[in-house]
DNA sequence: TCAACGGTTTTTGTATACAAGAAAGGAGAA
DNA sequence: TTCTCCTTTCTTGTATACAAAAACCGTTGA
């Protein structure tokens, strides 16, 4: 496919795309943590740039959900509570089953043949014992059944939520375990497929994805004593 | 809820949301038919502002999919060809279905009373014969699903989403009986979600919506003799 | 001590100015 | 005539300047 756009659509400018990826990272690594306010003349000092591109990549950001603009008061990181965060994977599982029960029905032999090497890329990264290998051969695979459901507008939107949960999927890798666990659910999601199966894929993905929210949900709860949850 | 963020959370600046609403309103429209390119001096002569807000305004546009900026060419008024319709109908069908599901198990007898109101409205809307009443009251409807789903993530993404088809949708109304067909669909949605009867809820959402995409399919195909989708 | 008021300062929102790349149009050669 | 190259013009992208709103802070009064 392009690779104009991978996971964003909208790109207006080239170093307001640069900044914007950047400013994403920052959020995701816990540069600017929840409830941060960015305020544009530090972020133009920080870039060497005016602030007029800086408020362009922040609008972009506030577009994708990642931050808060509050007229006339500034942008503030976002804080997503576990509440929603759970309802966001709620909403990737779906998203999920429903690439799944298309790919299912319609993946194509050079597509299966791809789906199928991202899963040996995540077989040799789980014997490795390298989490961010398979994090990385884990996104082709699932990248395989986003294309493969034949609806490019469902990959869109796919890879999009995919993008936003990104940092705490990464997180939620360290878990005891769960990457010899996700590779097995990867196993029975490739069986389903390459059977065309596509009752049993959809479950198989949907159960994968919530089992990814509900660890994180234990990683979350095993942190903090108590949260309010917004 | 807040009355602030609607379908669309993020807003910039209040001029700024103003200036897209319009913009959102022209292209669906058909003001600027797709493909048009949107010069952003004669924008800004349009509404009597500088460049800036007006670049903005475009920066959320294409943020939302409507449009497509081209770094250094401009902004253009993407196309949707007739499969990208399609492939967006089969999305919304899977969230209102799912919106539906949950709002079946979960939905407060203040909402379920809400539900039912919206659903009068339609009643009424529906004997009045007047498409825009119903249209307007049909929203409410589905709105009342989204919120009762008690996953606002899900919600915003269902709302984005139908915003986003709202033109379409509006159009697919005139279809010869379409009005009272949706209606009696509301019914059976209605009495299953009352019933707290999940299942029945989800598919009888998914097929009103279903039946819209392929009612505009129809609708469409009985327009153009042929068309290449993209 | 605390709350309310007013002025100062900072920060966002908008307009304008400037730079650089792309499109358009014309001149010249084949 | 038609293709190519170059110049001109136009448009976008970025920087800066200005306006207005919000935050800050010290003062004053109870």
């Amino acid at each position: 496919m392009n690779t104009e756009s991978a996971p964003h659509a909208p790109t207006a400018t080239r170093t307001a795309k640069a900044l914007r990826e950047v400013l994403e990272e920052d959020i995701a690594g816990g540069v600017y943590p929840p409830g941060t306010r960015l305020d544009e003349a530090s972020l133009a000092r920080r870039f060497a740039v005016s602030r007029t591109p800086i408020r362009e990549a922040l609008i972009e950001l506030a577009a994708s959900g990642l931050i808060e603009i509050r007229p006339r008061r500034g942008a503030f990181v976002r804080e997503i509570g576990i509440r929603r965060l759970i309802e966001m994977f709620e909403v990737m599982a779906e998203l999920e089953a429903m690439c799944g029960r298309l790919a299912a029905r319609r993946m194509t032999p050079d597509e299966h043949a791809r789906l199928v090497a991202a899963h040996e890329a995540c077989a040799r990264a789980t014997e490795s014992g390298d989490p961010s290998a398979y994090f990385e051969a884990n996104g082709q695979f699932h990248e395989a059944i986003y294309s493969g459901s034949g609806n490019e507008f469902l990959a869109e939107q796919a890879r999009a939520l995919q993008s936003r949960l990104k940092p705490y999927r990464r997180l939620q890798l360290h878990v005891r375990n769960r990457v010899g666990n996700s590779f097995q659910e990867h196993e029975a999601i490739v069986a389903a497929i390459l059977d065309g199966d596509d009752t049993r894929t959809e479950e198989a993905l949907r159960a994968h994805i919530l089992i990814q929210g509900e660890r994180f949900n234990d990683f979350v709860a095993s942190l903090r004593p108590r949260d309010g949850a917004s």
